[in-house]
RNA sequence: GCCCUCAUCGUCUAGAGGCCCAGGACGCCGCCCUUUCAAGGCGGUAGCACGGGUUCGAAUCCCGUUGGGGGCACCA
């Protein structure tokens, strides 16, 4: 048996769907494991959805996620081009030839017309699909009858006989709707998504089709189209798909998550987004839910794949998350802590982060949430602003207490080191003021981060520096 | 309305007739550790949608019901 080869197909129409990464792994995992190829093909046959930096933005995020292809629009390959919209002059002749061999046929019905009839059957309620008011009929008789435009369309000649079962590799026998005349070339001589997979996937030498499960009911049309221009039939995998919380299928419009570009900029790590991804739609591959893409690639067979659509859980993804930040090396953690702190705008002192870094690895799910931990040693002096709640609950009149001891002890300290600054203030605060040390740290932790949660008190002033700290100490006692 | 598809804790799942009065993970709750928060340790909460069969025996097989999801475009 050959290699197989597998594709991802996504539309230019918005940000990157995660969708797309997740069908991506699929077909990498199994092309990988049977050494065979993955190319992208961009399907951009809808001008009027069309987004111009959408493209750019699929290649990016999936790069991200080192779903990387064989061959594709960025690339070249063999099968040149890869984007649809540059293979029109590709699909033309199958058109004729099916229009010659009577499997289609032209039709001039507007989209008033088109719309009215869906409305009557819907009211007569009766199962939706074209009339085929213009078969048989030639240009001029079909414009006598009115609702007809001069741009026709083609559409698919839908038998009696049409297959409507086929095996999914998921889900093994799977039957679907009998489908009406779809139209496979539009007035605008794009072809439409049923002819141009069909064509381009059999001229590619595409042998494992890899989509949602919104597809089965299309299956029909598309297995005519395999049977009438005498193509091989490649095999079908129908994925579920993710879900809401609400169990809708995932959507911009409900899920921040549906879009690619939201895991970077939540700081996200690649590696535990793929796992999270091949866990809801694979589950595990071994003992642990802890895996990557080898263990998952080496391990993939179509029938382990769930046929249930998961609820996309970011509860259990920041978990992942966490697990993986934590099992990064510490130079590897800084590396991509500083990455994602200038990626998201803002600036930090190499050294500071160098420094504060190993104090948030453990306690953090995402690096979005390192930095927000780290900010109180980002911002400027100026710029720093102790939060309100905060304040209201340590710096009252038993903080001031606290702040009053603390200073004298830490301005007489020879060494700003963290040993000495604990040292310091335990002698002044636990033993001196006989305070329990979380109301002796509370106050202080406040008033030099800004907030009631922050990473390790004498470390955080160590790194602050003895000014700023002082500084702040200051500051946070009024008059 | 019509067609298709799916059905184990809140969520993701293990379970392919007896090993299951259902196991794991996340979440949640409690305790321990502790300068806050995490991390870590220990413990707890919670589920086979329902009704019929088949069988000595069903979460597992069959049928029906209910429920969820998807599709019914000159969008993919």
């Amino acid at each position: 048996m050959n290699p197989p080869r597998l594709r991802i197909a996504p539309s230019p129409t918005g940000d990157p769907h995660v969708g797309t990464a997740y069908m991506s792994l699929f077909n990498l995992a199994f092309a990988r494991r049977l050494g065979g190829q993955f190319v992208l093909r961009i399907e951009d046959t809808d001008r009027a959805r069309f987004q111009a930096d959408s493209e750019a933005q699929v290649f990016e995020t999936l790069h991200w996620l080192g779903l990387n292809w064989d061959e594709g629009p960025d690339i070249g390959g063999p099968y040149a081009p890869y984007r649809q919209s540059e293979r029109l002059d590709t699909y033309q002749p199958f058109v004729d030839q099916l229009l010659a061999d009577g499997r289609a046929y032209r039709c001039w019905c507007s989209h008033e017309r088109l719309a009215e009839m869906r409305d009557e059957q819907r009211k007569k309620k009766l199962p939706t699909g074209y009339d085929r008011l213009c078969l048989g009929k030639t240009e001029d008789e079909r414009k006598a009858l009115g609702g007809a435009t001069d741009t026709p369309v083609v559409r698919m000649l839908i038998p009696d006989d049409a297959p409507l079962t086929f095996t999914d590799v998921i889900r093994g026998e799977v039957s679907a709707p009998r489908p009406d005349d779809q139209v496979i070339l539009k007035a605008d001589g794009f072809p439409t998504y049923h002819l141009a997979v069909v064509v381009d996937d059999h001229l590619m030498g595409i042998t494992h089709v890899v989509r949602g499960e919104e597809w089965i009911s299309s299956t029909p049309k598309h297995l005519l189209l395999y049977r009438w221009l005498d193509f091989d039939t490649p095999e079908f995998a129908h994925m579920p798909l993710l879900r809401n919380t609400d169990k809708s299928k995932i959507s911009k419009r409900k899920n921040p998550a549906a879009r690619l570009t939201w895991f970077v900029e939540q700081g996200y790590l690649p590696e535990a987004l793929i796992n999270f991804l091949a866990l809801l739609g694979y589950g595990q591959p071994g003992e642990s839910e802890v895996f990557g893409f080898e263990q998952f690639s080496a391990s993939f067979e179509w029938s382990r794949v769930n046929t249930v659509g998961p609820v996309f859980d970011l509860d259990k993804l920041n978990w992942l998350n966490g697990v993986y930040l934590r099992e990064l090396e510490a130079t590897d953690f800084l590396a991509r802590l500083e990455n994602f702190v200038v990626a998201s705008g803002h600036s930090a002192d190499p050294a500071v982060l160098a420094a504060a870094a190993p104090l948030v690895q453990e306690r953090c799910a995402t690096l979005l949430e390192a930095r927000d931990l780290l900010r109180f040693l980002l911002v400027s002096e100026e710029d720093f602003v102790v939060d309100e709640a905060a304040a209201a609950k340590q710096l009252g009149e038993a903080g001031q207490q606290v702040l009053a001891a603390a200073r004298p002890a830490l301005e007489a300290l020879p060494d700003w080191t963290h040993e000495a600054i604990e040292a310091a203030l335990r002698g002044a605060l636990v033993d001196g003021l006989g305070l329990k040390p979380r109301h002796a740290f509370g106050p202080l932790r406040v008033a030099i981060t800004g907030s009631t949660v922050s990473p390790p008190l004498f470390e955080s002033m160590e790194i602050l520096g003895r000014e700023r700290s002082l500084g702040r100490l200051a500051a946070a006692q009024p008059g």
